[in-house]
DNA sequence: CAGTGGTCTAGACCACGAC
DNA sequence: TCGTGGTCTAGACCACTGT
Protein backbone atom coordinates (compact mmCIF):
# COMPACT_ATOMS: atom_id res chain seq x y z
CA UNK A 1 0.00 0.00 0.00
CA UNK A 2 2.78 2.45 0.80
CA UNK A 3 2.69 2.66 -3.10
CA UNK A 4 0.69 4.48 -6.15
CA UNK A 5 0.00 2.41 -9.03
CA UNK A 6 -0.53 5.05 -11.93
CA UNK A 7 -3.13 3.51 -14.44
CA UNK A 8 -2.52 6.26 -16.81
CA UNK A 9 1.75 5.40 -17.07
CA UNK A 10 2.89 4.28 -19.88
CA UNK A 11 4.31 1.39 -18.02
CA UNK A 12 1.86 -1.65 -17.80
CA UNK A 13 0.26 -2.21 -14.41
CA UNK A 14 1.16 -5.30 -13.82
CA UNK A 15 5.17 -4.01 -14.46
CA UNK A 16 4.70 -1.54 -11.65
CA UNK A 17 3.15 -4.14 -9.34
CA UNK A 18 6.07 -6.17 -10.37
CA UNK A 19 8.65 -3.25 -10.01
CA UNK A 20 7.44 -2.48 -6.35
CA UNK A 21 7.35 -6.08 -5.13
CA UNK A 22 11.08 -6.52 -6.94
CA UNK A 23 12.32 -3.63 -5.06
CA UNK A 24 10.76 -4.79 -2.15
CA UNK A 25 12.75 -8.38 -2.28
CA UNK A 26 15.94 -6.87 -3.24
CA UNK A 27 15.75 -4.05 -0.46
CA UNK A 28 15.30 -7.09 1.84
CA UNK A 29 11.98 -5.85 3.21
CA UNK A 30 11.19 -8.83 1.93
CA UNK A 31 13.62 -11.80 2.61
CA UNK A 32 14.33 -15.04 1.37
CA UNK A 33 11.97 -17.36 2.10
CA UNK A 34 9.08 -14.68 3.03
CA UNK A 35 5.66 -14.87 1.85
CA UNK A 36 4.52 -12.25 -0.66
CA UNK A 37 1.13 -10.64 -0.80
CA UNK A 38 -0.91 -13.49 -1.34
CA UNK A 39 -3.18 -12.98 -5.13
CA UNK A 40 -5.99 -11.24 -3.35
CA UNK A 41 -4.23 -8.90 -1.57
CA UNK A 42 -2.45 -7.87 -4.27
CA UNK A 43 -6.01 -7.53 -5.91
CA UNK A 44 -7.03 -5.57 -2.75
CA UNK A 45 -3.92 -2.72 -2.42
CA UNK A 46 -4.08 -2.40 -6.22
CA UNK A 47 -7.50 -2.30 -7.35
CA UNK A 48 -7.04 -4.57 -10.23
CA UNK A 49 -8.32 -7.65 -10.95
CA UNK A 50 -6.53 -11.05 -10.27
CA UNK A 51 -5.47 -11.61 -13.58
CA UNK A 52 -3.73 -8.46 -13.47
CA UNK A 53 -2.17 -9.25 -9.95
CA UNK A 54 -1.07 -12.75 -11.42
CA UNK A 55 0.76 -10.97 -14.52
CA UNK A 56 3.17 -9.44 -11.80
CA UNK A 57 4.02 -12.69 -10.13
CA UNK A 58 4.81 -14.38 -13.23
CA UNK A 59 7.25 -11.71 -13.77
CA UNK A 60 9.53 -12.12 -10.94
CA UNK A 61 9.02 -15.70 -11.21
CA UNK A 62 10.34 -15.76 -14.90
CA UNK A 63 13.16 -13.54 -13.28
CA UNK A 64 14.23 -16.42 -10.74
CA UNK A 65 12.84 -14.05 -7.72
CA UNK A 66 9.67 -15.82 -6.62
CA UNK A 67 8.44 -18.93 -5.97
CA UNK A 68 4.53 -20.17 -5.65
CA UNK A 69 3.63 -23.43 -4.15
CA UNK A 70 0.00 -24.57 -5.68
CA UNK A 71 -2.41 -24.09 -1.91
CA UNK A 72 0.23 -22.36 0.10
CA UNK A 73 1.18 -18.88 -1.71
CA UNK A 74 4.12 -17.25 -3.23
CA UNK A 75 7.60 -17.02 -1.62
CA UNK A 76 10.86 -15.10 -2.10
CA UNK A 77 13.08 -17.65 -3.44
CA UNK A 78 15.74 -19.00 -1.29
CA UNK A 79 19.62 -19.11 -2.84
CA UNK A 80 20.12 -22.67 -2.85
CA UNK A 81 23.67 -24.15 -1.44
CA UNK A 82 25.85 -23.43 -4.63
CA UNK A 83 28.85 -25.72 -5.06
CA UNK A 84 32.20 -24.10 -6.70
CA UNK A 85 33.70 -26.77 -9.45
CA UNK A 86 37.76 -25.98 -8.65
CA UNK A 87 39.54 -25.94 -12.22
CA UNK A 88 41.48 -28.76 -11.36
CA UNK A 89 38.62 -31.00 -9.92
CA UNK A 90 39.59 -33.69 -12.40
CA UNK A 91 42.99 -33.56 -11.50
CA UNK A 92 44.93 -37.23 -10.95
CA UNK A 93 45.36 -36.76 -7.35
CA UNK A 94 41.83 -36.15 -6.83
CA UNK A 95 41.49 -39.87 -7.79
CA UNK A 96 43.91 -41.45 -5.24
CA UNK A 97 42.28 -43.58 -2.80
CA UNK A 98 39.63 -44.76 -5.10
CA UNK A 99 37.75 -41.51 -5.56
CA UNK A 100 35.72 -40.40 -9.06
CA UNK A 101 35.51 -36.54 -8.79
CA UNK A 102 32.25 -35.85 -7.42
CA UNK A 103 32.43 -38.52 -4.64
CA UNK A 104 36.44 -36.46 -3.90
CA UNK A 105 34.26 -33.58 -3.91
CA UNK A 106 31.34 -34.53 -1.90
CA UNK A 107 34.20 -35.80 0.97
CA UNK A 108 35.65 -32.07 0.97
CA UNK A 109 31.84 -30.16 0.30
CA UNK A 110 30.74 -32.05 3.52
CA UNK A 111 27.43 -33.26 0.93
CA UNK A 112 25.95 -36.37 0.77
CA UNK A 113 26.46 -37.97 -3.02
CA UNK A 114 24.39 -39.86 -5.26
CA UNK A 115 24.89 -41.08 -8.54
CA UNK A 116 21.65 -42.76 -10.43
CA UNK A 117 22.66 -44.62 -13.27
CA UNK A 118 20.31 -43.82 -15.86
CA UNK A 119 21.81 -45.77 -19.02
CA UNK A 120 24.90 -47.30 -19.90
CA UNK A 121 24.86 -49.23 -23.75
CA UNK A 122 26.47 -49.03 -27.33
CA UNK A 123 25.21 -46.46 -29.72
CA UNK A 124 25.98 -44.98 -32.99
CA UNK A 125 28.15 -41.82 -32.42
CA UNK A 126 26.17 -38.47 -33.48
CA UNK A 127 27.64 -36.54 -35.76
CA UNK A 128 28.76 -33.81 -33.09
CA UNK A 129 30.07 -36.47 -31.07
CA UNK A 130 31.93 -38.44 -33.25
CA UNK A 131 33.84 -34.90 -34.37
CA UNK A 132 34.86 -34.38 -31.24
CA UNK A 133 36.11 -38.01 -30.69
CA UNK A 134 37.71 -37.90 -34.05
CA UNK A 135 35.63 -40.79 -34.93
CA UNK A 136 33.78 -41.34 -38.39
CA UNK A 137 30.19 -40.32 -38.05
CA UNK A 138 28.20 -42.95 -36.49
CA UNK A 139 30.85 -44.74 -35.32
CA UNK A 140 30.23 -47.14 -31.75
CA UNK A 141 30.63 -45.54 -29.04
CA UNK A 142 29.67 -46.46 -25.20
CA UNK A 143 27.23 -44.10 -24.05
CA UNK A 144 26.64 -43.53 -19.90
CA UNK A 145 23.71 -41.53 -19.20
CA UNK A 146 23.21 -40.59 -15.13
CA UNK A 147 22.42 -38.60 -12.50
CA UNK A 148 24.23 -36.75 -10.10
CA UNK A 149 22.53 -35.71 -6.32
CA UNK A 150 23.55 -33.72 -3.51
CA UNK A 151 22.21 -34.30 -0.36
CA UNK A 152 19.60 -35.90 -2.09
CA UNK A 153 18.80 -32.94 -4.60
CA UNK A 154 19.50 -33.62 -7.98
CA UNK A 155 22.16 -31.16 -9.37
CA UNK A 156 23.12 -32.45 -12.81
CA UNK A 157 22.79 -35.13 -15.33
CA UNK A 158 25.35 -35.82 -17.44
CA UNK A 159 25.99 -37.95 -21.09
CA UNK A 160 29.81 -40.03 -21.40
CA UNK A 161 30.82 -41.07 -24.49
CA UNK A 162 33.49 -43.11 -25.10
CA UNK A 163 35.07 -44.69 -28.37
CA UNK A 164 33.58 -48.27 -28.32
CA UNK A 165 37.12 -49.73 -29.13
CA UNK A 166 38.52 -48.06 -25.97
CA UNK A 167 35.01 -49.64 -23.60
CA UNK A 168 34.32 -52.67 -24.95
CA UNK A 169 35.17 -55.71 -22.51
CA UNK A 170 35.98 -53.44 -19.92
CA UNK A 171 34.09 -52.42 -16.94
CA UNK A 172 33.05 -48.94 -17.73
CA UNK A 173 30.37 -51.16 -19.73
CA UNK A 174 29.08 -51.99 -16.37
CA UNK A 175 26.80 -49.59 -14.39
CA UNK A 176 29.72 -49.55 -11.61
CA UNK A 177 32.93 -48.81 -13.00
CA UNK A 178 35.32 -49.25 -10.24
CA UNK A 179 37.82 -47.09 -7.82
CA UNK A 180 38.21 -43.66 -9.35
CA UNK A 181 35.44 -43.92 -12.42
CA UNK A 182 36.48 -44.23 -15.95
CA UNK A 183 39.12 -41.58 -16.07
CA UNK A 184 41.12 -44.18 -13.84
CA UNK A 185 40.05 -47.40 -15.99
CA UNK A 186 40.96 -44.99 -19.09
CA UNK A 187 44.58 -44.58 -17.75
CA UNK A 188 45.05 -48.18 -16.48
CA UNK A 189 44.19 -48.90 -20.12
CA UNK A 190 47.25 -46.98 -21.65
CA UNK A 191 45.42 -43.75 -22.23
CA UNK A 192 46.84 -41.38 -19.81
CA UNK A 193 44.84 -38.12 -19.71
CA UNK A 194 46.89 -35.14 -20.11
CA UNK A 195 44.41 -32.43 -20.09
CA UNK A 196 40.66 -31.90 -20.71
CA UNK A 197 39.09 -29.22 -22.77
CA UNK A 198 35.74 -27.46 -21.27
CA UNK A 199 32.95 -25.90 -23.47
CA UNK A 200 30.20 -23.84 -21.13
CA UNK A 201 27.35 -21.80 -22.72
CA UNK A 202 23.43 -21.52 -20.43
CA UNK A 203 20.29 -21.60 -21.78
CA UNK A 204 16.84 -22.05 -20.48
CA UNK A 205 16.27 -25.96 -19.70
CA UNK A 206 13.80 -28.14 -21.81
CA UNK A 207 10.81 -29.70 -19.94
CA UNK A 208 12.38 -33.07 -19.56
CA UNK A 209 15.32 -30.80 -17.96
CA UNK A 210 13.27 -28.92 -15.65
CA UNK A 211 12.14 -32.73 -14.35
CA UNK A 212 15.17 -33.85 -13.86
CA UNK A 213 16.69 -31.27 -12.09
CA UNK A 214 13.60 -30.29 -10.10
CA UNK A 215 14.01 -26.77 -11.46
CA UNK A 216 12.15 -23.48 -10.28
CA UNK A 217 10.87 -21.61 -13.08
CA UNK A 218 13.23 -18.53 -14.08
CA UNK A 219 16.47 -20.76 -13.13
CA UNK A 220 18.85 -21.81 -16.35
CA UNK A 221 20.97 -24.81 -16.85
CA UNK A 222 24.74 -24.68 -17.72
CA UNK A 223 25.37 -26.93 -20.25
CA UNK A 224 28.49 -27.77 -20.30
CA UNK A 225 30.99 -30.38 -22.73
CA UNK A 226 33.66 -31.90 -21.37
CA UNK A 227 36.64 -33.34 -23.94
CA UNK A 228 39.25 -36.11 -22.49
CA UNK A 229 42.34 -35.92 -24.08
CA UNK A 230 45.43 -38.26 -23.57
CA UNK A 231 49.08 -38.04 -24.25
CA UNK A 232 48.81 -39.28 -27.77
CA UNK A 233 46.56 -35.73 -28.59
CA UNK A 234 43.84 -37.89 -28.78
CA UNK A 235 40.24 -37.58 -27.29
CA UNK A 236 39.36 -40.57 -25.22
CA UNK A 237 35.66 -39.32 -24.11
CA UNK A 238 33.33 -36.32 -24.32
CA UNK A 239 30.86 -35.74 -21.42
CA UNK A 240 28.06 -33.83 -21.88
CA UNK A 241 26.52 -32.18 -18.21
CA UNK A 242 23.61 -30.08 -17.64
CA UNK A 243 23.41 -28.38 -14.35
CA UNK A 244 21.29 -26.58 -12.54
CA UNK A 245 22.61 -22.77 -13.09
CA UNK A 246 21.34 -21.87 -9.39
CA UNK A 247 23.77 -24.36 -7.92
CA UNK A 248 27.07 -23.94 -9.42
CA UNK A 249 30.26 -21.66 -9.90
CA UNK A 250 32.54 -22.79 -12.14
CA UNK A 251 36.11 -21.54 -11.74
CA UNK A 252 38.49 -21.66 -13.92
CA UNK A 253 41.93 -20.42 -14.56
CA UNK A 254 43.60 -19.03 -17.50
CA UNK A 255 47.28 -18.12 -18.53
CA UNK A 256 48.55 -14.98 -19.16
CA UNK A 257 51.49 -15.70 -21.59
CA UNK B 1 -4.82 -29.18 -36.45
CA UNK B 2 -3.42 -32.24 -36.86
CA UNK B 3 -3.63 -32.64 -33.29
CA UNK B 4 -6.34 -33.56 -30.53
CA UNK B 5 -5.94 -31.86 -27.59
CA UNK B 6 -8.05 -34.00 -25.07
CA UNK B 7 -9.60 -31.60 -22.42
CA UNK B 8 -9.82 -33.96 -19.96
CA UNK B 9 -6.55 -34.45 -19.83
CA UNK B 10 -4.77 -33.92 -16.84
CA UNK B 11 -2.16 -31.87 -18.75
CA UNK B 12 -4.08 -28.50 -18.98
CA UNK B 13 -4.85 -27.55 -22.21
CA UNK B 14 -2.32 -24.42 -22.21
CA UNK B 15 0.61 -27.14 -21.79
CA UNK B 16 -0.62 -29.72 -24.36
CA UNK B 17 -0.98 -27.00 -27.23
CA UNK B 18 2.65 -25.57 -25.97
CA UNK B 19 3.67 -28.96 -26.40
CA UNK B 20 2.74 -29.20 -29.94
CA UNK B 21 3.76 -26.20 -31.05
CA UNK B 22 7.25 -27.31 -29.46
CA UNK B 23 7.53 -30.56 -31.38
CA UNK B 24 6.65 -28.86 -34.41
CA UNK B 25 9.58 -26.63 -33.81
CA UNK B 26 12.18 -28.98 -32.57
CA UNK B 27 11.14 -31.60 -35.45
CA UNK B 28 12.02 -28.47 -38.06
CA UNK B 29 8.31 -28.32 -39.11
CA UNK B 30 8.55 -24.95 -37.97
CA UNK B 31 11.91 -23.69 -38.80
CA UNK B 32 13.72 -20.58 -37.71
CA UNK B 33 12.34 -17.43 -38.41
CA UNK B 34 9.03 -19.23 -39.22
CA UNK B 35 5.84 -17.51 -38.34
CA UNK B 36 3.66 -19.29 -35.47
CA UNK B 37 0.21 -19.63 -36.10
CA UNK B 38 -1.64 -16.47 -34.52
CA UNK B 39 -3.36 -16.40 -31.55
CA UNK B 40 -6.47 -16.19 -33.36
CA UNK B 41 -5.78 -19.17 -35.45
CA UNK B 42 -4.94 -20.92 -32.33
CA UNK B 43 -8.19 -20.25 -30.97
CA UNK B 44 -9.77 -21.45 -34.49
CA UNK B 45 -7.84 -24.60 -33.94
CA UNK B 46 -8.10 -25.29 -30.85
CA UNK B 47 -11.57 -23.95 -29.57
CA UNK B 48 -9.84 -22.28 -26.75
CA UNK B 49 -9.99 -18.43 -25.87
CA UNK B 50 -7.30 -16.10 -26.37
CA UNK B 51 -5.98 -15.79 -23.22
CA UNK B 52 -5.24 -19.56 -22.91
CA UNK B 53 -3.81 -19.38 -26.60
CA UNK B 54 -1.15 -16.59 -25.22
CA UNK B 55 -0.92 -18.71 -22.18
CA UNK B 56 0.88 -21.64 -24.06
CA UNK B 57 2.47 -19.07 -26.44
CA UNK B 58 4.17 -17.69 -23.09
CA UNK B 59 5.54 -21.31 -22.06
CA UNK B 60 7.49 -21.35 -25.55
CA UNK B 61 8.46 -17.66 -24.75
CA UNK B 62 9.95 -18.20 -21.29
CA UNK B 63 11.61 -21.60 -22.63
CA UNK B 64 13.71 -19.12 -24.86
CA UNK B 65 11.85 -20.95 -27.91
CA UNK B 66 10.02 -18.12 -29.83
CA UNK B 67 10.16 -14.42 -29.52
CA UNK B 68 7.30 -12.41 -30.56
CA UNK B 69 6.99 -8.97 -32.48
CA UNK B 70 3.88 -6.37 -31.84
CA UNK B 71 1.33 -6.13 -34.48
CA UNK B 72 3.73 -8.85 -36.45
CA UNK B 73 3.24 -12.22 -34.82
CA UNK B 74 5.22 -14.55 -32.93
CA UNK B 75 8.62 -16.56 -34.65
CA UNK B 76 10.42 -19.57 -34.13
CA UNK B 77 13.91 -17.64 -32.73
CA UNK B 78 17.01 -17.41 -34.45
CA UNK B 79 19.94 -19.04 -32.77
CA UNK B 80 22.27 -15.83 -32.70
CA UNK B 81 25.93 -16.23 -34.27
CA UNK B 82 27.48 -17.72 -31.31
CA UNK B 83 31.09 -16.28 -30.29
CA UNK B 84 33.35 -18.83 -28.70
CA UNK B 85 36.01 -17.09 -26.28
CA UNK B 86 39.29 -19.13 -26.00
CA UNK B 87 40.89 -20.01 -22.95
CA UNK B 88 44.08 -17.88 -23.57
CA UNK B 89 41.95 -14.81 -24.81
CA UNK B 90 43.97 -12.50 -22.41
CA UNK B 91 47.20 -13.91 -23.17
CA UNK B 92 49.81 -11.91 -23.84
CA UNK B 93 50.83 -12.17 -27.63
CA UNK B 94 47.21 -11.37 -28.21
CA UNK B 95 48.01 -7.64 -26.95
CA UNK B 96 51.06 -7.05 -28.96
CA UNK B 97 50.03 -4.63 -32.12
CA UNK B 98 48.23 -2.96 -29.88
CA UNK B 99 44.93 -4.81 -29.40
CA UNK B 100 42.87 -5.11 -26.31
CA UNK B 101 41.27 -8.67 -26.21
CA UNK B 102 38.00 -7.59 -27.60
CA UNK B 103 39.92 -6.12 -30.37
CA UNK B 104 41.89 -8.55 -31.28
CA UNK B 105 39.15 -10.84 -31.03
CA UNK B 106 36.91 -8.70 -34.02
CA UNK B 107 40.07 -9.03 -35.83
CA UNK B 108 40.10 -12.73 -36.56
CA UNK B 109 36.08 -13.75 -35.93
CA UNK B 110 35.49 -11.06 -38.27
CA UNK B 111 33.04 -8.76 -37.06
CA UNK B 112 32.70 -5.08 -36.34
CA UNK B 113 33.52 -3.96 -32.38
CA UNK B 114 32.88 -1.10 -30.19
CA UNK B 115 32.98 -0.23 -26.98
CA UNK B 116 30.78 1.98 -25.64
CA UNK B 117 32.38 3.18 -21.88
CA UNK B 118 29.96 4.23 -19.37
CA UNK B 119 31.62 5.66 -16.58
CA UNK B 120 35.16 5.91 -15.54
CA UNK B 121 35.72 7.05 -11.67
CA UNK B 122 36.57 6.66 -7.95
CA UNK B 123 34.24 4.32 -5.79
CA UNK B 124 34.74 2.59 -2.71
CA UNK B 125 34.86 -0.74 -2.73
CA UNK B 126 32.15 -2.38 -2.28
CA UNK B 127 32.84 -5.60 0.53
CA UNK B 128 33.19 -8.67 -2.33
CA UNK B 129 35.16 -6.56 -4.42
CA UNK B 130 37.84 -5.59 -1.86
CA UNK B 131 37.83 -9.35 -0.65
CA UNK B 132 38.88 -9.66 -4.34
CA UNK B 133 41.76 -7.35 -4.35
CA UNK B 134 43.03 -7.98 -1.06
CA UNK B 135 41.89 -4.67 -0.11
CA UNK B 136 40.60 -3.49 3.33
CA UNK B 137 36.54 -3.30 2.98
CA UNK B 138 36.04 0.52 1.07
CA UNK B 139 39.27 1.10 0.12
CA UNK B 140 39.45 3.24 -2.86
CA UNK B 141 39.14 1.61 -6.38
CA UNK B 142 38.96 2.68 -9.87
CA UNK B 143 35.68 1.90 -11.34
CA UNK B 144 35.42 1.11 -15.06
CA UNK B 145 32.27 0.12 -16.74
CA UNK B 146 31.58 -0.24 -20.01
CA UNK B 147 29.55 -2.34 -23.22
CA UNK B 148 30.41 -4.10 -25.73
CA UNK B 149 29.19 -4.39 -28.96
CA UNK B 150 29.52 -6.88 -32.40
CA UNK B 151 28.33 -5.81 -35.28
CA UNK B 152 26.19 -3.05 -33.83
CA UNK B 153 24.46 -5.51 -31.34
CA UNK B 154 25.64 -5.53 -27.71
CA UNK B 155 27.20 -8.74 -26.23
CA UNK B 156 28.19 -7.99 -22.51
CA UNK B 157 28.44 -5.06 -20.00
CA UNK B 158 31.25 -4.90 -17.66
CA UNK B 159 32.91 -3.63 -15.07
CA UNK B 160 36.24 -3.43 -14.22
CA UNK B 161 38.13 -2.58 -10.56
CA UNK B 162 41.47 -1.45 -9.43
CA UNK B 163 43.25 -0.66 -6.40
CA UNK B 164 43.24 3.27 -6.91
CA UNK B 165 46.95 2.87 -5.58
CA UNK B 166 48.04 1.04 -9.46
CA UNK B 167 45.63 3.31 -11.29
CA UNK B 168 46.18 6.87 -9.85
CA UNK B 169 47.82 9.60 -12.45
CA UNK B 170 47.41 6.71 -15.19
CA UNK B 171 45.89 6.67 -18.14
CA UNK B 172 43.72 4.03 -17.19
CA UNK B 173 41.70 6.85 -15.18
CA UNK B 174 40.85 8.24 -18.83
CA UNK B 175 38.20 6.93 -21.20
CA UNK B 176 40.87 5.31 -23.69
CA UNK B 177 43.55 3.38 -22.17
CA UNK B 178 45.53 3.66 -25.13
CA UNK B 179 46.69 0.67 -27.03
CA UNK B 180 46.31 -2.90 -25.72
CA UNK B 181 43.92 -1.75 -22.69
CA UNK B 182 44.55 -1.81 -19.03
CA UNK B 183 46.42 -4.84 -18.89
CA UNK B 184 48.84 -3.39 -20.85
CA UNK B 185 48.67 -0.25 -18.90
CA UNK B 186 48.94 -2.42 -15.72
CA UNK B 187 51.81 -4.54 -16.81
CA UNK B 188 53.50 -1.60 -17.91
CA UNK B 189 53.61 -0.13 -14.28
CA UNK B 190 55.34 -3.04 -13.01
CA UNK B 191 52.62 -5.48 -12.40
CA UNK B 192 53.65 -8.06 -14.86
CA UNK B 193 50.43 -10.60 -15.30
CA UNK B 194 50.63 -14.45 -14.32
CA UNK B 195 46.99 -15.35 -14.38
CA UNK B 196 43.77 -15.10 -14.57
CA UNK B 197 41.31 -16.78 -12.58
CA UNK B 198 37.42 -16.73 -13.73
CA UNK B 199 34.25 -17.72 -11.87
CA UNK B 200 31.44 -18.40 -14.30
CA UNK B 201 27.44 -18.38 -12.96
CA UNK B 202 24.38 -18.09 -14.76
CA UNK B 203 21.07 -16.40 -14.31
CA UNK B 204 18.52 -14.74 -15.65
CA UNK B 205 19.01 -11.52 -16.48
CA UNK B 206 17.53 -8.17 -14.28
CA UNK B 207 15.38 -5.72 -16.37
CA UNK B 208 18.37 -3.47 -16.41
CA UNK B 209 19.99 -6.25 -18.14
CA UNK B 210 17.41 -7.33 -20.31
CA UNK B 211 17.50 -3.51 -22.24
CA UNK B 212 21.30 -3.31 -22.13
CA UNK B 213 21.79 -6.55 -23.83
CA UNK B 214 18.50 -6.00 -25.37
CA UNK B 215 17.64 -9.84 -24.31
CA UNK B 216 14.93 -11.89 -25.84
CA UNK B 217 13.05 -13.34 -23.44
CA UNK B 218 13.85 -16.61 -21.90
CA UNK B 219 17.31 -15.55 -22.72
CA UNK B 220 19.45 -15.96 -19.63
CA UNK B 221 22.99 -14.02 -18.65
CA UNK B 222 26.31 -15.33 -17.81
CA UNK B 223 27.80 -13.63 -15.12
CA UNK B 224 31.40 -14.05 -15.03
CA UNK B 225 34.38 -12.34 -12.61
CA UNK B 226 37.75 -12.52 -13.64
CA UNK B 227 40.41 -11.52 -11.37
CA UNK B 228 44.21 -10.48 -12.84
CA UNK B 229 47.15 -12.00 -10.49
CA UNK B 230 50.41 -10.38 -11.28
CA UNK B 231 54.19 -12.34 -10.04
CA UNK B 232 54.26 -10.94 -6.81
CA UNK B 233 50.48 -13.30 -6.07
CA UNK B 234 48.55 -9.76 -6.12
CA UNK B 235 45.07 -9.47 -7.31
CA UNK B 236 45.28 -6.29 -10.00
CA UNK B 237 42.09 -6.28 -11.11
CA UNK B 238 38.46 -7.73 -10.88
CA UNK B 239 36.35 -7.36 -13.56
CA UNK B 240 32.61 -8.24 -13.75
CA UNK B 241 30.99 -9.25 -16.81
CA UNK B 242 27.70 -9.68 -18.01
CA UNK B 243 26.85 -11.52 -20.99
CA UNK B 244 24.01 -13.00 -23.33
CA UNK B 245 23.95 -16.37 -22.53
CA UNK B 246 23.09 -17.04 -26.13
CA UNK B 247 25.92 -15.38 -27.65
CA UNK B 248 28.43 -16.73 -26.42
CA UNK B 249 30.35 -19.95 -25.55
CA UNK B 250 33.11 -20.42 -23.34
CA UNK B 251 36.04 -22.20 -23.77
CA UNK B 252 38.69 -23.68 -21.42
CA UNK B 253 41.31 -26.08 -20.12
CA UNK B 254 41.62 -28.10 -17.39
CA UNK B 255 44.98 -29.71 -15.82
CA UNK B 256 44.61 -33.66 -15.67
CA UNK B 257 47.28 -33.90 -13.42
C1' DC C 1 -7.72 -0.48 -43.14
C1' DA C 2 -7.29 -5.31 -41.37
C1' DG C 3 -4.56 -8.34 -38.70
C1' DT C 4 -1.40 -8.88 -35.19
C1' DG C 5 0.04 -9.00 -30.28
C1' DG C 6 -0.35 -6.30 -25.44
C1' DT C 7 -3.17 -5.09 -21.52
C1' DC C 8 -7.09 -5.55 -18.62
C1' DT C 9 -11.78 -6.69 -16.72
C1' DA C 10 -15.05 -9.84 -14.24
C1' DG C 11 -16.12 -13.55 -13.49
C1' DA C 12 -16.09 -19.31 -12.91
C1' DC C 13 -14.49 -23.81 -11.24
C1' DC C 14 -10.82 -26.59 -9.57
C1' DA C 15 -6.76 -28.56 -6.74
C1' DC C 16 -3.92 -28.18 -2.92
C1' DG C 17 -2.49 -27.06 2.00
C1' DA C 18 -3.25 -25.98 6.66
C1' DC C 19 -6.13 -25.86 10.48
C1' DT D 1 -13.66 -25.38 5.98
C1' DC D 2 -11.17 -21.63 4.21
C1' DG D 3 -7.51 -19.41 1.90
C1' DT D 4 -4.20 -20.24 -1.43
C1' DG D 5 -2.67 -20.63 -6.30
C1' DG D 6 -3.89 -23.01 -11.19
C1' DT D 7 -6.83 -23.10 -15.19
C1' DC D 8 -10.17 -21.22 -18.23
C1' DT D 9 -14.01 -18.39 -20.28
C1' DA D 10 -15.77 -14.24 -22.86
C1' DG D 11 -15.34 -10.43 -23.62
C1' DA D 12 -13.11 -5.10 -24.15
C1' DC D 13 -9.86 -1.57 -25.72
C1' DC D 14 -5.35 -0.39 -27.22
C1' DA D 15 -0.81 -0.16 -29.97
C1' DC D 16 1.84 -1.63 -33.64
C1' DT D 17 2.70 -3.38 -38.61
C1' DG D 18 1.75 -3.76 -43.16
C1' DT D 19 -1.08 -2.82 -47.33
Amino acid sequence: MPVGIDPTSDRPVFRQIADWLRSEISSGRLAPGAQLPSESELVGTFGTTRTTARQALGVLKSEGLIVSEHGRGAFVRRPPTVRRLAHDRFARRHRKQGKAAFAAEAETGGFHAEVEVLRVGRDKATPAIARRLGLRSSAAVLVRHRRYFADGQPVEVATSYIPWAFAVGTVMTQQDTGPGGIYARLEESGHRLARFSEEVAARMPTPEETKMLRLDAGVPVIALVRTAVDYADEAVEVCETVMAADRFVLEYELPAR
